[in-house]
DNA sequence: GCCAGGATCGTCT
DNA sequence: GACGATCCTGGCG
């Protein structure tokens, strides 16, 4: 995707991400789940104003953003609307499309959980924000990363994925605004990280 | 299947 | 010194 992509409202950018295809280094999936922040909004971290934190997210468009959640899980972002103004679509769940082994080998790491069956544990490979940063290998020295230039690489949706119909609702795991229906993610897609009940639809940018 | 609790640490008050 | 844009486990039905 090019920068011009990036540089406009974070809530197009969010949904027009579902379908696109992330790759980072021999891993790759198709981007299921995605949530938009801007600092109007009071779960954003840029809320509060610039900070050595936050910095790339005031920063210009198409960069990553990645921070570190509960101490623990790294969590990554991508930077947008103009520069000087703080906005990201936080990514939260892929469908994987290749270098699963290897993905797997990453996850094994840490629990059964990913193991489950056979037929289940795709699904669990990359279903949760702080899961898919493990599975491709994103960590906190991806910060302020060009997703432009290696190791991010991100595709236009192809084939089916370009005439998905994205659904919005509310934003998982926060206190603050989390009556806002920014999160994004595929009607009916079994890899997203939490089902929800109220389904609205959006339309996608031609 | 559901729920409570723990791990763990950078950032800000 | 408190608090997360989370994930996993173990206990209980």
């Amino acid at each position: 995707m090019n920068r011009g992509f990036f540089d406009r409202s974070v809530h197009e950018v969010a949904r027009d991400l579902i379908g696109c295809e992330l790759a980072v280094g021999e891993t790759a999936g198709i981007i299921v789940e995605t949530e938009a922040y801007d600092e109007t909004d009071p779960a954003c971290h840029a809320y509060i104003g610039r900070t050595a934190r936050n910095e790339v997210l005031f920063g210009s468009p198409g960069h990553a953003y990645v921070y570190l959640s509960y101490g623990i899980h790294s969590l990554l972002n991508f930077v947008a609307e103009p520069e000087g103004s703080a906005a990201a679509v936080l990514v939260r769940a892929l469908e994987p499309t290749r270098g699963i082994e290897l993905m797997r080998e990453r996850r094994d790491r840490v629990g059964a959980r990913a193991r489950i069956s056979a037929t289940r544990e795709m699904e669990g490979l990359c279903s949760g924000p702080g899961k898919l940063t493990e599975a491709l290998d994103v960590g906190l020295s991806l910060n302020g990363a060009d997703l432009q230039e290696s190791p991010f690489e991100v595709s236009p949706p192809a084939g089916e994925w370009s005439d998905v119909e994205v659904v919005t609702g509310p934003r998982i795991g926060i206190t603050k605004a989390a009556e806002l229906p920014w999160r994004y993610c595929v009607s009916g897609s079994r890899f997203v990280s939490k089902p929800w009940p109220d389904l609205s639809t959006v339309s996608r940018a031609a």
